[in-house]
DNA sequence: CCCAGCTATTTTGCACGCAATCCAGGATGC
DNA sequence: GCATCCTGGATTGCGTGCAAAATAGCTGGG
């Protein structure tokens, strides 16, 4: 560490302390939290003084947002938080179960007995959120498990693409924060089967397992939405 | 055309003029056709002369290639292009594969026939230029396929994660420009048998077959770059 | 001869300001 | 009365400049 390195080597992981990335997450805080709704119109110099920077940052991450896909850029109009609507929320739903589908089958050749401990662990924290019927806890957890069991697979691009993907729906999931008990029965019962096939390295049980789960949560959130009659942030 | 529209009228795909969009496509040109190689510097006075631009949309566009993963950026070191290690090639192969057979999967199930038969007819152009031995038309016409075929999955979504991972190794498939003609065969082979899976509807055999022929794509181009003993940009 | 330490130059990150564009409100003509 | 046009204000996109950090170059010492 301390010896000397030859100056064109460059580290694949540093620190990296990241420079404004704290703004990057104030503002998916901002999104995901419903401070600002789907459509509205982004307002950059109220956000500057909210963050205390200027312009040219704050710019610089509404780009990258609109890469992630949380928020449009309208040429010369400025920046809208994107809206959510059923049929984007299907089409998330089916490529973010495709890729837990693979993760899961990754995970079960590659998951070492420490994270499939860890994993367990998550899981019967959760359960014990679900008896008490603590929400919060049981979403966190759940979210913890699903990226524990990504991670698992060993693939830094297919974590990196998942935590995208989730992230566009978070937003989905933190206005959706209720849910019908046979409902919550079914998925707990899912991450059961889904916790066994991982136990059993059955990655072949695992994939549908995992997609069949995330279809369910689909139908979970866009049913919360509809009963808030509240789908999209248009009034 | 010429009658008044409502003002409040927003329109759902404008001609989409694009701001400065023209700047993103012309860095990933360069980074992709190898004028900024893997691991260097990313210059930005250079570039800004180059292209006639402040540094401030450059510094934006850089920031989206980051989220994109065709740069990585180091907090007050600048960017550098991102490198392209064996492993890393073996991960996002991995992901686009599961992509891919997800796709081909749906696309058994909403394929139009005109869809069909516009897929079918790349597919036998390409096949003249597999006869003629004219890579570039290949490659060219490979790409189109693969994109018609996520196209009639009709999930935009997915398109999208698709192409964003596929954009990262087009540098790579851009540096081995040459394949052996056994592997080109074969290829040829597997891409019979999808179009086959395709036109029979039978998603179930087409998934694995698109899984399998990413792999062998992945073997075509690891093998060219190691071929090359280029296979990163370190010199 | 090689390496450590210091300095000069380049580069980065950000704040600011200006021109172009867009949105809201009101006046004008039919 | 209604639509059209115009104007004022606000907002966006981008160029520029400055402080901090980093890199390169140089000097002195071992």
């Amino acid at each position: 560490m301390s010896q000397a390195l030859p100056s064109n080597v460059v580290q694949a992981f540093p620190p990296a302390p990241s420079l404004h990335e704290g703004l990057l997450d104030g503002l998916r805080t901002l999104i995901n939290e419903g401070d600002l709704l789907p459509g509205a119109r982004v307002p950059e110099r109220e956000l500057c003084t909210r963050f205390q920077v200027s312009r040219t940052p704050l710019r610089e991450c509404l780009k990258v947002l609109a890469a992630e896909g949380l928020v449009d850029l309208l040429p010369n109009r400025g920046a809208r938080v994107a809206t959510l609507d059923d049929e984007h929320l299907v089409h998330l739903f089916e490529v973010i179960a495709a890729l837990e589908a693979e993760g899961g089958r990754l995970a079960c050749e590659r998951i070492t007995p420490a994270e499939l401990a860890e994993v367990q662990g998550l899981h019967y924290r959760m359960y014990a959120h679900f008896l008490r019927g603590e929400l919060p806890g049981y979403f966190a957890l759940n979210q913890a498990i699903h990226a524990g069991i990504m991670r698992a697979a060993g693939n830094p691009v297919l974590t990196a693409a998942h935590a995208g993907l989730a992230g566009r729906i978070t937003r989905a999931r933190y206005m959706s924060n209720r849910i019908r008990p046979d409902r919550w029965q079914s998925a707990m019962d899912e991450h059961d089967a889904i916790l066994d096939a991982l136990a059993r390295r059955d990655g072949a049980a695992l994939g549908p397992l995992l997609a069949r789960h995330l279809q369910n949560k689909r139908d979970i959130v866009t049913a919360a939405l509809l009963g808030t009659g509240d789908a999209d942030g248009t009034p």
